[in-house]
RNA sequence: GUGCCUGUAGCUCAGUGGAUAGAGCGCUGGUCUCCGGAACCAGAGGUCGCGAGUUCGACUCUCGCCAGGCACGCCA
């Protein structure tokens, strides 16, 4: 398919040349010849608008200048007949010889059919979840899981290094918080509650008391008599490595694994935020004004100058933000990608500006995946989630509850960029309307005709007994065509950094499979039939398992 | 007030500047002597938020409105 592809392009591109060229028009833009998939079956294998680009700028009809231009090209085995149709498209039907290059490629590449070297090998780092270590993972937490996660399987499967990194936010004042927390929780529980009150701001959920008793029974009641910001220490870091330890164990069981957990308070430790700003000093992106240290966002598109260095000698979180991107380059990333919350977005400018200043170019090099919240439903009546009052239902809660495949499923349904309704009663619905099912269904279903061969004492045929000429319903029809467009939707899913893309993909397979199986029977057919039938559903069984490999979904044998 | 995102079927959402805008759910009606009915088929359901513009051609690009969300810190 490709390679034809390549053949037609190739075709078109002498025929605009020949058409100026008899023209004696040189002085225009040549338009990008451009092949596409028709949606409409009558429409061909693929379609050109090359006539009608040209048209205007020639003087001449659309449908006549693609006449003139059909005859231009030579004929081609793969080529079976070509139309000229609607207001001037140019429309080729392909002969059936490529579906059998197509099923030997498959069979060829087997579970890395698809794969590529679009990344070339480069190393590209997603960071993602990057949560605070001061509670629990949340929902929202876990949809950024998913989609970093499946976006890294992706584009690792196209060819780039991937570097899975989670950043811990263990500097700056809400490990404090988390501190005073917990030790106001400790004193509560020791019935002096007035020697300790519970900070304004402080984290409220149950998890909190959780720890405290955990101080309690390690060290007993020696924090009562201690000075409380001597003792702070103590608590602060008890309770974030716990809470971080406990994260760590969510995400292992959510099946994210991670390459690398990079600490914000090593780059302090390393000096790394002050060489930063030393390097911007130097290059005078940064500059001193009022007591502190600016850097000059503004000469890089951003609406005002940012403060790296407070007044009182105390760095932004800005600052070891910029100090950590350039780390990340530092290590040999040539490409970043940011997996954040999308009520950062006021964020990107700033990092962009700083990416800038760091000599990168802040469009290629640079993207951030900004993740909508998620709406959680209970038979269509929102859960309601409030941290303040730290009341919420946690990732671990939603997995537990409906399963790890259906909430990574649910989780990379839609474009990340848009709000997700997660119905948890629909999520754990073994029934019609629940997508995760209908794709597993598939798959479970090409296993248990394989079997059944199998038990039936047919042989597995060899892949020279296909005969593409034998898949003409239009049910064969549609399916060999899906095979066809994996490749393009796995590239565009990676260039896109879209897991949507596939999931749509692969919900699409698994329902053209279903209407196949529904309208034609494999086993017990006349013995060509059932060979090329049967070796169609292998090639759909392995594209299938490619695609839920990637979205880390068990691709089950029976349900 | 400024900036970003989103407005597509009753609901939740897809949709590469192309031809008659799609899917799932829900609704109505069908399909098992047969490889798994967690399936399939058919039908009803649309001024693609509104209005201009660019183009041979706009759900898609540009501008202006309207509505919703988010962000506008020497917080993280």
């Amino acid at each position: 398919m490709d390679q034809i592809k390549a053949t037609i392009t190739g075709y078109l591109q002498k025929v605009s040349e020949e058409i100026t060229r008899n023209l004696g028009s040189n002085e225009f833009d040549y338009p990008e010849i451009t092949l596409e998939r028709p949606k409409r079956e009558g429409h061909g294998d693929f379609s050109t608008n090359l006539a009608m680009q040209y048209a205007g700028k020639l003087g001449k009809k659309p449908r006549v200048l693609a006449q003139e231009m059909v005859d231009l090209i030579p004929e081609d085995p793969h080529i079976e007949k070509i139309e000229i149709a609607g207001p001037g498209f140019i429309n080729f039907f392909l002969s059936s010889l490529w579906i059998r290059d197509m099923i030997d490629e498959i069979y060829d590449q087997g579970n890395r059919y698809g794969s590529s070297d679009l990344g070339g090998g480069r190393a590209v780092q997603v960071e993602f979840v990057s949560a605070n270590p001061t509670g629990p993972l949340h929902v929202g937490h876990g949809r950024g899981a998913a989609v970093g996660d499946t976006v890294s399987n992706i584009l690792s499967y196209m060819g780039w290094k991937v570097g899975r990194e989670y950043y811990i936010n263990d500097a700056g004042l809400q490990m404090d918080i988390l501190g005073r927390s917990t030790q106001s929780r400790y004193f509560e529980l020791a019935g002096k509650a007035e020697e300790c009150p519970f900070p304004e701001d402080g984290y409220k959920g149950d998890y909190i008391y959780d720890l405290a008793r955990e101080v309690i029974d390690r060290d007993g009641m020696k924090y009562l008599d201690m000075d409380r910001e001597s003792s702070l220490p103590e608590f602060r870091s008890y309770a974030s490595e716990k809470i971080l330890t406990s994260i760590r164990k969510d995400l292992q069981d959510f099946g994210v694994p991670f390459d690398n957990w990079f600490s914000e308070k090593s780059l302090y430790e390393d000096g790394l935020v002050d060489q930063m700003v030393n390097f911007l000093k130097e290059k005078d992106f940064a500059y001193e004004q009022d007591g502190a240290v600016w850097f000059r966002a503004t000469a890089f598109d951003d609406e005002k100058d940012r403060v790296l260095i407070r007044n009182n000698g105390v760095p932004t979180y800005f600052a070891s933000d910029v100090a950590y991107h350039k780390n990340k380059f530092d290590r040999g990333f040539s490409k970043l990608i940011d997996v954040w919350g999308a009520d950062h977005h006021g964020y990107i400018p700033r990092v962009k500006a700083a990416i800038s200043s760091l000599g990168h170019d802040p469009e290629e090099d640079f993207q951030v995946l900004l993740i909508q919240f998620v709406n959680l439903l209970r038979e269509g009546d929102q859960v309601s989630m409030s941290t303040r009052s730290g009341q919420f239902i946690t990732l671990r809660d939603v997995f537990e509850e409906v399963g790890v495949d259906a909430t990574r499923y649910f989780f990379v349904m839609r474009r990340s960029d848009s709000h997700l309704d997660f119905d948890l009663e629909l999520a754990k619905k073994e029934s019609t309307d629940n997508p995760v099912y209908y794709v597993q269904y598939a798959h479970a279903r090409m296993c248990s005709v394989l079997s059944e061969a199998e038990s039936r004492g047919v042989v597995f045929p060899d892949i020279a007994s296909f005969r593409q000429d034998l898949l003409d319903s239009p049910e064969e029809k549609k399916l060999v065509s899906r095979l066809a467009v994996f490749r393009e939707e796995l590239e565009r899913s990676s260039q896109e950094l879209a897991p949507h893309i596939l999931v749509n993909y692969v919900h699409d397979l698994a329902g053209d499979f279903h209407s196949f199986y529904n309208a034609k029977r494999i086993l017990g057919e006349e013995k060509n039939i059932m060979e090329t039938r049967l070796i169609l559903l292998k090639a759909c069984k392995t594209v299938l398992g490619i695609c839920l490999d990637l979205l880390r979904i068990t691709a089950p044998e029976r349900m």
